[in-house]
DNA sequence: GCGATGCTTCGGTTACGATCGAACTATGAA
DNA sequence: TTCATAGTTCGATCGTAACCGAAGCATCGC
């Protein structure tokens, strides 16, 4: 039996706890080694080694050679996308890896998702960006106005360039934090390096963690205000 | 270690190819009872108890008690969102089961995806609405025109009915066969009923694929033409 | 009450896959 | 050349979870 795509082999790809915290680990969009995989996961480098491989085959991970290191990254934006949604929906249900730590608040506040902010201010950002008339949401999707595009050319965002890539301009992701949605899409990516070639802000070298600087928190509220 | 949701269980929930099975199944929308799962899964009854309460429990699927039977489905829409996401993105990779089976011609003309129409016949139908000014499309999402609402009072569907539900009125949704978006949301689902209800249709009775009779065949590619 | 049907719980078996130690290959540095 | 680091492959172990037979509830029809 039976027709259809076969989800049960990227689900078990997924399902193993190892493999998960690695996929998530990547998360945070930056490519890592072998062996910092191994760390995250929780296990050796052999036992990383023969995880990395399935995954690359199932299709979710993509390796790069470099000297004699090997950096992996999710395979696209497809395969980033699924662990997102699998995030929101693992959030939505409860199921947490509950282990509060210190680092929790920081996450919280803000932290990379792939490539864009997510987190309170990345929720916060795009409601800005709604209410000021600069993105219109019409449904599921997001859409820049002319307002919205000259908004961004006055803070150094060409908008034109990033039409030119495939890639859609706006999506919304759903966050698994604050159960709201933020904004994706290569302006979301886009508009995060803007923040870190500010200097605004910077990632952290262990965690998913974004930190504002106390200028750049300034700013970024200035900019992105909410009434409520 | 970690923060973050917890990925790896409804991973593994999906993971397993017996419960995939009955998930995949279940995407067809219709309630199913244990036994019949059973049969999908190709396991017995014991095992697909323990199975279901399992899924039950991970928040992916819910139970109605009816006299001696349970009835099961996903348990919402967001449930139903995650597996033909990962139905997807299995099939863009190439995991496909391929059994191909002589249903799978019908499949791939028309099949109920949760409760919507997918397959060919999706597809052509949410790209006529679009060719004709019916349905906007904005970056991922879809938005309904003054026009499209007047096109629906038409055939018999009232928008403002179902604007009312908290449900999203247009969403597009990744086809696995197709590989393209077809129509989901409320009106995707009223415009599926509204075949079935005028006896264009037809859902039978063991697979996710939709029976067109000749006249509703004809009906159905008047009203949605697609110029080439 | 009775048996029949639908489903769950229990117990024991079995198989798959995650894991690691050890040996091996590849790249770089000295 | 030799040593060190990064990663893979092999072989063996071990745990977990899927599985089914059998027994136990619950609900229906009679």
């Amino acid at each position: 039996m039976k027709e259809g795509p076969d989800i049960a082999q990227i689900g078990a790809l997924i399902g193993d706890p190892a493999r998960a915290n690695m996929l998530a680990a990547l998360t945070g969009g930056r490519a890592l080694t072998a062996t910092e995989l191994a760390g995250v996961g929780g296990i050796t480098v052999q036992t990383a080694s023969t995880h990395l491989a399935k995954l690359e085959a199932g299709g979710l991970l993509a390796q790069r050679k470099q000297g004699r290191h090997r950096y992996f990254t999710l395979a696209d934006e497809a395969a980033a996308r699924l662990i997102e949604s699998m995030m929101g929906f693992a959030a939505g249900r409860g199921h947490l890896r509950h282990r509060p730590g210190p680092k929790e608040p920081a996450l919280r506040k803000a932290r990379i998702c792939y490539d864009h902010l997510a987190g309170d201010y990345g929720v916060r950002m795009l409601d800005s960006l709604i209410a000021s008339g600069a993105i219109d949401a019409i449904g599921d999707g997001l859409a820049l106005t002319q307002k919205g595009e000259n908004d961004l050319k006055g803070i150094g965002i060409d908008v034109g360039d990033l039409r030119s890539s495939r890639r859609p301009l706006c999506r919304s992701c759903l966050d698994w934090s604050e159960r709201r949605a933020h904004l994706a899409g290569s302006l979301g990516k886009a508009l995060l390096s803007s923040f870190l070639d500010k200097g605004w802000a910077r990632r952290t070298a262990e965690s998913r963690s974004i930190m504002f600087s106390q200028e750049g928190d300034r700013q970024f509220l200035r900019l992105f205000p909410v009434d409520a």
